[in-house]
DNA sequence: AATGAATGAGAATTCATTCAT
DNA sequence: TATGAATGAATTCTCATTCAT
């Protein structure tokens, strides 16, 4: 047919290749049939992605772009901790509903496939949330809205780890399983998960030993 | 004597095997390589399994069975919870650093390569976990140990989610550059991973609203 | 005045042509390279030549053309045959300096691909000159300049040759590190070679036996 | 079928290789067409040669392995110049009918394709010839066999000239069809040839001066 | 008429699987 | 029974050619 690639052909063809990407990982993914699901010709692809890595690359890229700025329209504000990790679980349950893919291409990169990866993205994707999960700790931590005594880097680190791995429940087809065999059919009710969850950061957040509350 | 041999041989080939998935998936790992690694003939491999997609289900069975032998050792007895939970991330911190192929076989199947080993493990490998973790916390609520105002599934979820991230985060490549992107050089002390985890483990797990605290 | 630019980019691109056809072979080169490099888009040569083989040809053409043209200004004039070679080899020696793409297209066709070339323009490019060579000879042998024991035909095919392999040896690699591996340094120089091979020719077209020249 | 691959089959590969890159230049031979032909699977050639270009430098190591040992043969022994030119040109034309291929072979790398044929193989195969010759020519004319006042490399290089072009003529289609328009249905006389050649060879090699013979 | 992006057949290369030895 | 060379389908990538603009 021999006629022009819009944009949103090229955006489609990024989108299937997130799709075959995210199902059948980097090396199990096959560029002809990633271009006649696009509807375009591998030619096309080749003159727009140098190889099948460079195209893997947009695609990651794309992904890590869509899934960023979600995260910025949530973390911006000054709501205080909890609130925040409210929207923020509410935000990426509304999300990962349709763009499960993104979350995929996500999981992909931390999988297996050697350190190529690991040391490309790691510091870029991971750096921005730490410091501003960090910085958040310590400033509920002078503020007195938490307890003191505690490292708030790996704080950050264990509220990342509980929402990373919230996401991909709601995405990746395994951790999905997974969930349904913890929580069963209540994995679903996003209401429940999102009390509960709070319940523990909250608490985990919180300073109060254990004998205080018996005492009480 | 060929027996003999072909045992060892066999568990040499599953652990070369283990180790060739392990660093690239199961499409980008070769068949004739982990052979000749292994030190066997392609055709000695075949005629134990009866094709690539074989091999790795028992190169994979492997994995989780070591996984699940060393989790066997420390779930038992009738700790406390915390105690447990000691005892559990110090047996992954030990058994993390020989082991890691075994955990990052586990990561496999928990990324993108389709539904199919969702289906096929999740609910097997989880499900003990899910029962026994589930339990403790019910123990542990009746008990008095700790509050009683939450759902002990989830709350079994999201230890189990922290435990699960902290091994991959020793394991895996992605996984270690993120867990240094948020702990710098304080994720190498053991120690000080034990202590903070157990007072995010401890403070989640206690009742005590913010307010108390304060109001102390 | 769209004419008169295609007239000087139709050149430009036939240079170009001949440049990477000289480079890389016919099978080796690639037409949207050439087109890009000789600023026109590929549509305009394929306007102009219905294909890939028909472009090589016109570039084929215009090389032979040009090293016709060449010749001709030498060989015409009625010298006698060794002051006619001289000229011939200092024409060529001058030529060969700029002018080498034209001398490698010569040489791409009379090397491997196929008989196409061979039937296409053997006869057309050779006959002009082994007719007037073979003329040259015989008007020699009759006016009692050069020995007349000989065939002229062939005596033509040696000296056509020798003026050839001079050629190449300018202009086509192979060709220039075999002469420099016969003459080292004394290559360059391009007196010695004129004299040298006019001495090799002049001997070769007298007539005198060995014994003569020792009785001496 | 999967039989072991012979030492023939091995030798009909390289043979097939040859066959099919003298016929079409590096290039433009196909790889699995050559297997095809060749009566293998494609992957056996690649497990025998990295990748198209080291198979080709195989095919061209043969080559030039036999056209060597032929040399060999002739080049032996302390016949004078023109004896040996003599026993040369006969043990060429008597090679030339049958294996034609191989003096395509050596053909194909004396043209176009970049320099990387070039500065691999000229030193590698000139070198030796050029010594040869430049050392018969140099002894004879200690001998006082030749005239004296030459350069021998010159004339070492004049003369392989004449057999490098010779057997171009006797085995690639454009020096055929150019030795034809030359010789005409005399190139097929292999008499002939010899004798010509070897009149223009011996009068080249001997010194008088054109005067002598015309005082005479 | 000119452009150059798009096409897709075709070529090089890999690797799961087979089977003669 | 074990071997590992051989197989060839499948995959990545190229480039001569087309045709919508």
């Amino acid at each position: 047919m021999l006629k022009k690639l819009t944009e949103e052909k090229l955006a489609e063809l990024l989108e299937t290749g997130i799709a075959e990407f995210a199902e059948n990982g980097p090396t199990g993914a096959n560029v002809n049939v990633i271009a006649k699901k696009a509807g375009i010709s591998v030619g096309v692809l080749y003159k727009y992605y140098e190889n099948k890595e460079a195209f893997f690359q947009a695609c990651l890229n794309r992904s890590l772009g869509v899934l960023e700025s979600v995260l910025h329209d949530v973390i911006e504000g000054e709501d205080k901790l909890l609130v925040r990790a409210e929207k923020m679980i509410r935000a990426l349950q509304r999300y990962s509903k349709e763009n499960s893919n993104y979350i995929k291409m996500y999981n992909v990169i931390t999988s297996g496939n050697g350190k190529k990866y690991a040391s490309l993205y790691a510091a870029e994707i991971e750096g921005m949330t730490a410091k501003i999960y960090t910085g958040f700790i310590e400033r509920a931590m002078k503020d007195g809205d938490i307890r003191n005594d505690i490292n708030p880097r790996f704080f950050a680190f264990f509220f990342d780890n509980l929402l990373m791995m919230l996401q991909f429940s709601y995405c990746c087809d395994y951790y999905t399983e997974r969930a349904k065999v913890y929580c069963g059919e209540y994995f679903q009710d996003d209401e429940q998960m999102v009390s509960e969850l709070l319940k523990f950061l909250e608490s985990a957040f919180t300073f109060c030993r254990t004998e205080v509350v018996h005492k009480k």
